[in-house]
DNA sequence: CTTGACCTTATAGCGCAGGAGAAGGTCTAC
DNA sequence: GTAGACCTTCTCCTGCGCTATAAGGTCAAG
């Protein structure tokens, strides 16, 4: 199977598995003889597993570091559990400061309708925005 | 005052003050003979109104934008009212994505409790992994 | 023998908001 | 006169996940 082939298989760009290349998540089995790169069908299960780990919220560099663990012989399971627990907790983190942050917007928009274009701010630039809490 | 001093005055460094030069967002009133930035004390108000703005989420194109109206001599109150109500649909939308996230995280996190290291994906990577509901 | 479809590498760019550093000019104090 | 504290412009770097382009090699069909 040639690059296209498994681009084509996969539904991945042949230009995003040579990316994948450089990052470590994906080595071809072989080279042809004018260089070409050469993947059997294991290549296609891996492909759909970064993506699946993307989907998941993983970066690149964490699905990487899963890789390189069952690579090496081993079972990523105990890393894996604890990646995302990890990503978990900093998801919620996020939730948090947009819940603040959309409560926030909420209470200026509110605000905005009391506010007379005529005469707002006139040394400023926006007084809306300056209602801000900080 | 010299760029320095706007900077000890602000709290915003001299390079990103430049920086939001370039970005339209605040231009020096004048230059000293030498071509030394000079401020006067309206630029401190300009930076605090920036700091402000992104504090509420916007971006420093959508904080120029606002200055740009104000600049041409009209008041900015509707552009803001729209700004902020599409800056909160987009943090909602957001949010719905992240909830979204994190179900699937909790979902896999009790999955990976039931997995045995010894006997998981071995011809894959990792089969907990493999669980995300597409 | 040339066209066209593939492949290779290397490099640059996106959006976002700056930070870091080079190479040089300027001004004051000692 | 020289140290050092400013200032200027310029370009590159960060993280993230690619995409796009250039410049060239390879191979089968017509």
């Amino acid at each position: 199977m040639r690059i296209s082939d498994l681009s084509a298989a996969s539904g991945v760009s042949a230009q995003a598995i040579r990316f994948y290349e450089r990052r470590g998540l994906l080595t071809p089995s072989a080279r042809e003889d004018n260089g070409y790169r050469r993947y059997d069908d294991s290549a296609i299960a891996r492909l759909t597993f970064i993506r699946t780990a993307q989907s998941a919220g993983l970066t690149l560099a964490e699905i990487g570091s899963i890789i390189s663990i069952r690579e090496a012989g081993e079972a990523p399971c105990k890393h894996v559990t604890l990646l995302l627990a990890s990503k978990r907790d900093e998801i919620q983190r996020r939730q948090r400061e947009l819940a603040l942050l959309e409560s926030e917007l909420i209470r200026l928009i509110d605000a905005s309708h009391a506010v007379d274009p005529a005469t707002c701010a006139t040394g400023g630039v926006c007084d809306v925005i300056a209602m801000t809490s900080h």
